[in-house]
DNA sequence: CCAAAAGTTTAGCCTTGGCTAAAAATACTA
DNA sequence: TAGTATTTTTAGCCAAGGCTAAACTTTTGG
């Protein structure tokens, strides 16, 4: 650790090759689902905002071309997350809507998180988006915790 | 928010849609920039312990094959954060070895936050794994402060 | 009721970041 | 020093998730 100044150490101090490659892995799986789950997720809210989910609106809020859209629908379709005829809006399956409760519900609480450590509300709503997927429950628990301690 | 029993109401109720788009814009990026950090910061940590960072170490550590190494650091050769000649060991340029710190203070802060909320050592490593991409300057700040204040 | 606007789909392209298999270079060891 | 073992490199594959452009539906308004 010679060469580190800020007096934190090299990660890998901690574990072993194997153990840390795993690690990674997990990130890269979390970073594959990442994707879905926001799709999911963003299909669920604008169904309880507008009553419907049309592909416009989801390459609004995420930023892509309704060409994107469309494929990546095709791909939840497959997966068996959606339903969706050709030409018509976007419902989600049982198994969809569970997702994105559960997405949703994680959401939640890291914004809470982040709020009772001080981040302010904007930029907890903002960073809370990718740090959701790479929480593990054990974290998440840990989070509702201790925002329920602070509250009380 | 009809249909939410958890009682967390649809994500996108915060905001606009272009705003909510760049949220997932920024996500999209940091995960561009997330495997690139992870090499540099990796590669940091094997000079710091070995002297050296070697391909096939490199990829032990990250969980992928050589060859995948190999086109990785070609990539960091293209964006100046390493030097690599034909098979020598991988240095870090004086920008990867900025970028190297910084990932690493990064990563340190979201542990110790981690540990501070209450998550237990091993998952709090494996966890900011992911995390510490996410996260914006001003949520490792409060972080960083948040931290400080429980130490004291 | 029909034309223009809006939305959806398809086709084809690109980059990333994985992989395997095989070739080339280096390192070790008998 | 020769031969084997290890490591690196190259070539070529794949799926994911973006994109544009163009064709095709559906919706809307005159």
């Amino acid at each position: 650790m010679s060469s580190d100044p800020k007096g934190g150490g090299a990660v890998s101090a901690h574990m072993t090759p194997d153990k840390q490659a795993s690690h990674f892995k997990r990130a890269r799986e979390a970073r594959e689902s990442e994707i879905i789950e926001d799709y999911v997720e963003l299909i669920a809210d604008l169904i309880d905002e507008h009553g419907e989910a049309r592909a416009v609106d989801i390459g609004k809020r995420l930023g892509v071309t309704g060409a994107t859209v469309n494929k990546m629908i095709a791909r939840l379709k497959m997966m068996d997350l959606v339903n969706a005829e050709p030409y018509r809006s976007i419902f989600l399956t049982d198994e969809g809507r569970k997702m994105a409760e559960a997405s949703r519900a994680r959401h939640h609480i890291v914004v809470a998180l982040l709020r009772a450590v001080g981040v302010d509300e904007a930029t907890a709503w903002a960073d809370a988006e990718g740090m959701e997927h790479c929480c593990s429950p054990e974290t998440l628990a840990a989070f509702a915790e201790f925002v329920k301690k602070q509250g009380s």
